[in-house]
DNA sequence: CGCAGTATGTGCGTTAGCGCACATACTGCA
DNA sequence: TGCAGTATGTGCGCTAACGCACATACTGCG
């Protein structure tokens, strides 16, 4: 199941190693080295449910190239998004906070790779009470500034800014400037109408900042994207940032 | 600066103990002897800001009997509550999380005591890493509940629904019926105008639910209360009874 | 090719909440 | 007692977003 040189022509990414997700990749070696070959590649195929709210949690995930989406599901069935995770970040904290399931779902909003590791396994980890609890912990509460972020937005801003914030969000967690995301599902995550999203990507269309064609987003011009959003996505960058300063691991 | 018997008499609230935050209630009678004498009852006056967006935490704060909000505030100085912390929790996670600082402002919203403990006396003890870290990862779990309920609130619900939540959620956390708010402030938290609360608030006392008079309010109709809130409020009741099942403390 | 399924565009009436202006009413203090 | 400050009530035009209906357009497959 691990990618191989062979078929590396078939697939966009490499091979990705663990050190590719940050959180992993800020490791120290031994701790790496402890706790890699318990970690297993896994593919993160678009649409795919990590987790149900209520579900006891039996694995954690670290992403190296997909984006993952947290949302909340109304009884009704409506949705809204809490927050994204890329490779800054992982997947199921709820499992080394304590409460071993979450009120939320994880569902896969970028296909791609991760490596997941058997909770009990990252809980052995952290009895050891060392660098990854610090860790862990720090990107908790990177997680939560986007979290009360997303409260913010989803009170104050309109739509038009609230799809640069989210644009920007997924782009960082991206390579390039390209993502695979139609307007309907854009919707869910922003818990807005569909034609809302189709009429605010048609003016950043106009503005000649993105170009999309059924399911396909280009950013033509981030600068602008920015400047067009509110301050919400910077807020959160900037707290990411700074909780969790990103050193490219050497190759 | 520890209350006594004798000013008993002038404040409403007779001089409460440590045990009377459900936190420090629910730890081991070792761990309650090591940390509460490091600990300092502090009045906590309404309006008070224990911490502004950015500032580096010195303190922990235990609530017993008031009630704190952290806000987010814009650059254009509007605001938006992200949660609501009375004794079931503690306000500074940011101190054992690890970034020492947040990007929101921590304000009482109801007057009352709390005790306070010194960032570097809360992280010995948690070096320990015994059961108060564990305890404060649940905690921490619980009020992310909360926050991410606030961004599906804000996006989905009307402001009769969000007041109801916004009312059970402070009821929660104080004793009796009543609580003194009036409905500018009310406004701030909930990010919405002050007319938009009168309105609101007109609609609960025309059903009953609730009597109100210049910045005092009564809950005349719990369960009704409940009834008209939308599901936001019991997601985030059920899940922090959950993680933080709370047993009396013995008098 | 043709058709079904999917993605996007558009129009239209409705509504919740906003911003603003102003009225009213209660409260504490000089 | 009167006044200033504060809290609440109300009306009105405006806008963003909604719900719904339907048009259009692209894409893959038999």
């Amino acid at each position: 199941m691990q990618g191989s040189i062979i078929n590396s022509t078939l697939c966009k990414t490499v091979d990705s190693p663990p050190t590719q997700n940050h959180l992993l990749g800020a490791l120290s070696q031994t701790v790496q080295e402890r706790l890699f070959p318990h970690m297993e590649r896994v593919p993160m195929p678009l649409a795919k449910v990590l987790y149900e709210s209520g579900d006891t949690l039996r694995y954690v995930y670290f992403p190296t190239d997909c984006i993952v989406s947290l949302l909340y599901v109304m009884e009704n069935g409506a949705s809204a998004e809490i927050s994204v995770v890329g490779n800054e970040g992982m997947i199921g904290i709820a499992l080394f906070m304590g409460g071993e399931s979450t009120t939320s779902r994880a569902v896969v909003q970028s296909a791609g790779w991760a490596y997941r590791l058997l909770g009990q396994r990252l809980k052995d980890e952290l009895d050891r009470h060392g660098e990854l609890l610090h860790l862990m912990l720090r990107y908790s509460q990177a997680l939560i500034t986007q979290m009360a972020q997303t409260a913010v937005c989803n009170r104050h801003h309109n739509i038009d800014q609230q799809l640069c914030r989210w644009l920007l969000l997924s782009l960082d967690r991206l390579e390039g400037n390209h993502l695979v995301m139609t307007q309907e599902l854009i919707a869910n995550m922003l818990g807005v109408r569909r034609e809302g999203v189709t009429e605010a990507a048609g003016r950043l269309h106009k503005l000649q900042v993105i170009d999309y064609c059924r399911g396909h987003i280009t950013v033509l011009n981030r600068p602008k994207l920015e400047q067009l959003c509110c301050e919400c996505y910077a807020v959160v960058k900037t707290e990411t940032d700074r909780l969790l300063p990103y050193k490219r691991p050497p190759l």
